[in-house]
DNA sequence: TTGTAGGCGTTATCAA
DNA sequence: TTGATAACGCCTACAA
């Protein structure tokens, strides 16, 4: 039993393809009577259009695409979620494509820009620095959302939505001095060029507004490899930290997973949070709420970042808008893994 | 700028098409001299084939689609990861395919099957109840992969690599009566043809075989929807059984993220995990070896299921084996969560 | 070793 | 309202 094409729905019918092209399709000019009787033989013959010959032919398509770098990165669930439901509102085709730690993501975009005709791009994750050059062979508009955000994005010529990292974990470490907090550990990825080293700046500089002095053995590096911001990385790291009896009373994780690690360590130890340590996380995933002691952290505007990515988007598709780059406030969610002290 | 078709470099190198086409696929007959000016060619000009065309003409490929049912279920990442590797490890494509909640995943692959000439498709998550008819639609072989298997898919003519959930509920159950609880209530999905009810099965004959008695009010349905299994799902179970003052000492939850939110409501009542109840869990996710109390809980042997999942698919697809069903025997984790009586 | 031409399954443009 | 027919961009006999 071979695939069953156009050609043969139009045999069954009687009909040419063009007729039955235009009844799959919805298009005007067909009479109704014609029109449900090729819809009646094409169910019956469980017939499926290929989508790759229709995507060679279409010049124009409705497809936005949504790629995301990590799969395993819970905190791009409930963006992802929110991006669809955008999209679809807006009568478009969602297309999710995952791209691997170690692809390119903008190779991946140029492809299947190619592939899918798309109309726009988001882009979700990943640590974007890619040269000028490159990212102009991609011809439609795109939207970094989310993603930490270098200073030289600034002037670039596509826009992007987030939060500002540096300002949003100066807030959380801010909040640990404000305690009272003056020797606050802090655990960061080495060698990551996006998010690690803007919240790390930010750790700087509140200690630096708090008069507090940067102490560098006060740092414990992520190990890297692909798997740096996973539960098992935080809990190393921490781990280490109590092995050498780091002179800290709270601890700044780069991420809420990094955290909830690093918590298990110290329990693990015997020690209680956050009366011996206060904990710190950036993410505000659900989780974070749920587990016990729940973590301070920052919480990202997750549904505004996702419906002010596709405003942009459709934006710059509609009405061939120029680039922006729009921040958002994070949210310092307060809870029981910090005290006073 | 219009995009560059491969006729365009043909022109531009002074050769024909098909030794163009023969340098991209690195197929034999070509001299290395030509192939080497080629190459040059494409990429100083940033040609890439499109891939819908490549698709509508190959005849064969060797991509192989992995279809996930809900993207936001964390069991699935890691398994997700090893498909991956096992499918690359065999010098195929990988094609990561999501479906949403509520479209039908047999649809999707179909019109994937035809869109990128698949060679095999795996199917993650989901709830398997297909009618037969449905089935023959796909003319590729497909092996089902951690969905919780009903009986009637026993003598389907696809293979399957999943545990036995109703065995491995049982074990953990088991294992509370055993620690001497005899009043054990259970959280539990209503309306769910698959995971829920089979768990549930198993905690129902695990009471029995331990002569305790059934107790309806000690069942506790899930909200209903889409997220019935997300943590804030477990939570408000869980709180309305403490509200009703439900007479219970242990809580066997159907998945690990629904204990997660039940231990939440416990802990947050004043209650200690396990001196007042004891929590157990089921899928064995990383995270709940650190949350604090560390889960008791049913480990699936992810790897394994992946690796066999794949054995299994290039069985039918290279020796055109018939179908299997293989069951794996999960892993009673024990943690902190739970204690005898 | 290379080039020409036909076709993959659609859609779009005509003319009927 | 319909039906040929020419693309879409690529691969692959087959011929040179």
């Amino acid at each position: 039993m071979d695939t069953i094409t156009i050609k043969d729905v139009a045999k069954i019918c009687g009909v040419g393809v063009s007729t039955v092209s235009r009844a799959i399709n919805n298009k005007p000019g067909i009479n109704e009577e014609t029109k449900n009787k090729i819809l009646g033989v094409i169910k019956e013959n469980n017939y499926i259009p290929n989508n790759s010959a229709r995507n060679l032919k279409r010049s124009e398509t409705n497809n936005i695409a949504v790629l995301v770098k990590g799969i395993n990165n819970l905190f791009f669930s409930p963006v992802i979620t929110e991006l669809e439901r955008e999209i679809e509102k807006k009568k478009y085709t969602f297309i999710l494509q995952h791209v691997d730690e170690n692809q390119d993501e903008i190779e991946v975009a140029i492809e299947l820009e190619k592939e899918k005709r798309l109309k726009g791009i988001v882009f979700l994750g990943g640590y974007f620095s890619h040269p000028k050059d490159k990212l102009e062979k991609l011809t439609v508009p795109f939207v970094l959302s989310t993603v930490g955000m270098t200073d030289n994005m600034k002037n670039m010529e596509y826009s992007s939505v987030a939060v500002d990292d540096v300002k949003e974990s100066y807030k959380v470490v801010d909040y640990l001095c404000k305690l009272g907090h003056n020797k606050i550990a802090v655990l960061s990825a080495i060698c990551d060029e996006s998010i690690g080293k803007l919240r790390f700046e930010g750790y700087k500089k509140a200690l630096s507004d708090n008069n507090i002095e940067f102490n560098e053995k006060l740092v414990y590096y992520l190990q890297s490899g692909n798997d740096r911001y996973s539960i098992q990385s935080g809990y190393n790291a921490m781990k280490r930290l109590l092995e050498e009896k780091a002179d800290c009373t709270a601890i700044f994780a780069s991420t809420d997973l990094i955290a909830i690690g690093a918590c298990r360590a110290i329990l693990e130890n015997g020690y209680n949070i956050p009366d011996d340590y206060s904990v710190a996380g950036y993410d505000g995933l659900e989780l974070s709420r749920f587990i016990t002691p729940s973590l301070t952290t920052i919480r990202q505007p997750v549904e505004n970042i996702a419906k002010e990515t596709i405003r942009i988007l459709f934006d710059a598709i509609d009405n061939n808008e120029g680039s922006v780059h729009k921040v958002f406030a994070g949210e310092l969610i307060v809870g029981e893994s910090t005290r006073k002290i």
